[in-house]
DNA sequence: GATGAATGAGTGTTCATTCAT
DNA sequence: CATGAATGAACACTCATTCAT
């Protein structure tokens, strides 16, 4: 089996799957959409469960260690909450069958996959409220601001966003440099605005 | 029929579409949540994508009256923003699976209804954008704001702020603080946070 | 459900199971035997292994229970044999889809059902051991004789001419008198045949 | 392709059947047994009832052979008959798959090799048969012996014991003697036992 | 000799739905 | 109101088989 055409079976269950969601989705359709007859799909995949796990593992690849990447470097926190919030939305641009099914159907993975894409979850999040911490403490973003929340809002308004991007097909750069400008002002101290 | 059984026989598919997606739930899911056999809930309903219908229909009930209603006063557009964003994270405290399955499911809706909802939403955006668009005109929000963006920005971050709330269980007065001033200060222009 | 309906079903799968063995039977044979669509037999039963599971136990019901209130009665033991004996073969002959599907298929039950009629056959077997084993002592089977495999010799005869009895219609009457004169000449002591 | 590697594919398909029935094995089965991949083995078979119908060949092959060869002899029916029942047990020891797939699964084979295998039963139990009628004529059996009946109950008690043999590992050689002995006695003249 | 890739037919099973009661 | 009984259509998945390599 080559890796290639593996890839490509692979990509076809994304995007069915980001279509219709994962029950939506039958295997028939993931397999008329590469030509094939259903049967043939399970030369690649053991189960439409199985499918899903690849998916979505593809789906949350790179993000923790992009974001990790971005905290380590030595550069004060503001620019870096900038710098993660963009490499936040490339993925969700250019892998967007892959993230949108893993936002939406992996509460239908077999319960030792969703625990584990759940721990990588809380781990990226925990990396927005370091940076978001990190400021605060350092008196470059507001001293009000709640991490927690702050992290969960803003990650929310990209995914919005980058969806909505991917339907209406709007300028990429364009709303990344909107969005974190709402957000830099959003999270900014005061006095820095002057 | 009852019209408090009937409520009953909504508000069970709304949670059960809500949890499993609508693909995922089956009728009989929803029967034995009630208690009933499969076959009595169509008594109330004459198929399942009526139910679905119903359940999208009341999840987004009530979010363009409010809104609406809060434009039409005569305040600045600084505070008109902060009340209707926090008049839209009520019902998704509220009737959280309503919307919820309004948010998800409503892809699977019949051409029509979906339409009918598609429609209702961008005039729901609109009043959003336009709030915004009267702040940056009256300069109590920054120049630069684009008020299409910026809409769909806030209005996903509530929906996902509201969403992690109710997984959580946190304090949903705060979150709403925390959220529209990470807003406020986002959307407002510099000179008025000095 | 009707008991009489439900009867049917479980009949029907008797006799397709004992005709194809359980893998060669499929839910459709069972259901076209019963003149019902295949969807239909589920109705009755949750899976086809369920199917196999009452099928099984029915076929070993009462084996036990009249094996024993024979070898409680007060009668000597070659007389207690040819009864058990007989008793074996009146629900070869009149439930033989039952009992011939579990002498055939009872391998193929899951494992839990598979070890409670393991074990249920044991305590059979043992039943005939110890009908031997006292005829020995009492003098009247002959010493050499050894119960256990005796037991298994006795018992795999009588399920293979029953078996040949009912594909060849021979009169049962008659073929019971014949074996048990071979099993009682072959058991007895020397001397009780003078 | 070398005897030898055929040999064993045969012998893979006899084990596999014997111990999953013919439809309960698949062709993959059989080949992981033999660290082969599915399709490989139709370099050995044409098809998978093909595999079974040598499987059932080979079971069968030599026991009509070997019990000619007996009752051409010049001895005594009694003696005749207790090497017939041994020659009998013998591959039921040493190529049990075999004769088990034999036994059990020949009702799946294609009719016309059924019928060919169907024929060689008769065949064998004509000569239980004629050993039992020369016996009962020559004054060594029971007279009311009925040659049909018993020779269909001595092979049955044969296979029914070399089986559980198989299963629980007992000394073949020590339960020949039993069973033997058992028949013998039970076949016997009332006179010869004195 | 053996295999990677594919496939048509079929499997057990679930599902939304119907309808007489 | 509710259900027991049934069904057609679809489903995920397995299977025996083929064939180019």
């Amino acid at each position: 089996m080559t890796r290639k055409r593996r890839n490509e079976v692979v990509d076809a269950a994304a995007r069915v799957f980001a279509e219709r969601g994962f029950h939506g989705a039958s295997t028939r359709n993931i397999a008329e959409f590469l030509g094939m007859r259903q049967a043939s799909i399970y030369y690649y995949f053991g189960s439409k469960e199985e499918a899903l796990e690849e998916v979505c593992t593809i789906g949350t690849a790179g993000f923790v260690d992009r974001a990790e990447a971005i905290i380590d470097k030595d550069i004060e926190p503001a620019k870096k909450l900038c710098m993660i919030l963009e490499a936040h939305t490339l993925p969700l641009a250019d892998r967007a069958d892959y993230t949108l099914t893993f936002l939406n159907e992996r509460k239908f993975l077999p319960t030792e996959s969703r625990r584990r894409l759940g721990r990588m979850t809380r781990r990226y999040e925990a990396i927005f409220e370091k940076v978001l911490r990190d400021g605060v403490r350092s008196g470059c973003f507001h001293s009000d601001l709640n991490p927690k929340v702050t992290a969960i809002a803003l990650i929310g308004m990209l995914n919005s966003v980058s969806l909505w991007h991917k339907r209406t097909g709007a300028d990429l750069k364009h709303i990344i440099k909107i969005v974190t400008d709402l957000a830099s002002r959003g999270t900014a101290a005061t006095h820095n605005l002057e």
